[in-house]
DNA sequence: GTCTATAAGAAGATAGAC
DNA sequence: GTCTATCTTCTTATAGAC
């Protein structure tokens, strides 16, 4: 959004509100936005909690632009393009690079737990996010359908497979923050095993899963 | 724990005292523990802040209360004392219970995910009880392999199967709790029965569950 | 663009009256 | 057993100097 030419005086401001928003993130990662204080961040960049109202006029406005970076890199890292069944199996590397990035995955969660009340200022995205990804989904498995890579499913059991298949990975990824001796990466690509078979009828996982590399 | 026969003065005492955990279980469930405040839990009770510091010292002698009452209403509801693979069967009036009540499972998810930093006072509570959950699911599906109610597993497999099922069911409902229009239960219940098929090789479930039954 | 200073209020916790 | 009153600290946000 804010880009700007490579001259001059504004390129500190724009490195500051990068800083600013990756500890703002961790921080409301960490103990949710109503129990993460602009004071905190602001003592972890280095700054006053002045400096980031200029930036972004409230905490709201900072929790819109936390929001806005973690879609953009979480789009950046997601989907590779793949269309059909292909397009699963790389979900096994998200596990693996929220192993090695637990900041994603802990804003993910925390702020939906936290948002789940009526009022929260990011629950309307939280809500409409989920269902972009949701719809997505869908949209690959419909392919798979069509091209016969998987059994027949009217739109309705595409839905819920695709629910029930995020809903695992979401789980699989808090029980990894609750204790990181979870090998979610195992637990998660033994199971995405199971659900393929029940959607192609057969054993045989597609090619390009990170299944078994990496548990870094 | 804080028994007592009922006679006279301390009755009102003790009543004030469930009253309390209920509002603080509400409060802590919506805005999480660092969220959550004392004044914001002692005017929705109809006392001061200080009343509730009387009752339980201090702010985290109230969590404490909180956890403990939530351990034994999950515990009270929960398990049916069912053996095997009969024990399953019941996940899904879990499910069904969760969503008139949706206390508990708000309560779960929000401290879950926001004690996922080291030194949150609620994390070893919420880690050594999803601990005693998946060990004691895992000896339910130990004696169903040992009965051939399901194909053979190794102990390490049982363990990740018996994680899988409760990540994919936390996963359902965190889903619901984001958005209430999805139907966990039957998103749920259909999972399940993918999930049966591959431990027991066949179609059917076992009777006793509450697939189908009471959306409401 | 960041600072100091400060406003106006809410936080957890304590002391002592009744 | 609950109250009022108060302490100290922390909250978000603003004003104005540099």
């Amino acid at each position: 959004m804010t880009e700007r030419t490579a001259r001059g005086p504004y390129q500190n401001g724009i490195r500051r509100r990068r800083e600013i928003i990756e500890t703002a993130s961790r921080i409301f990662a960490t103990y949710g936005y109503m129990g993460g204080s602009l004071r905190q961040i602001a003592a972890e960049v280095g700054v006053t909690p002045a400096a980031l109202t200029r930036h972004f006029d409230s905490k709201e406005g900072l929790l819109a632009a936390v929001l806005d970076n973690w879609d953009a890199e979480v789009d950046a890292m997601g989907s590779t393009g793949s269309r059909g069944l292909k397009y699963f199996t790389h979900l096994t590397d998200t596990i693996v690079h929220n192993r090695a990035n637990r900041g994603l995955i802990e804003l993910f969660l925390t702020l939906s737990a936290e948002s789940s009340n009526a009022h929260h200022p990011a629950r309307e995205f939280i809500r409409t996010r989920y269902g972009r990804v949701v719809r997505q989904a869908a949209d690959r498995l419909r392919e798979a359908r069509d091209a016969s890579e998987v059994r027949w499913m009217d739109d309705d059991e595409i839905e819920q497979q695709v629910r029930a298949l995020y809903a695992f990975m979401d789980g699989v990824q808090l029980q990894w923050l609750i204790d990181p001796d979870v090998d979610s990466v195992a637990v998660f690509s033994r199971t995405l095993a199971m659900i393929f078979k029940d959607w192609t009828g057969h054993d045989e996982v597609p090619v390009g899963s990170a299944v078994g590399v990496a548990h870094a």
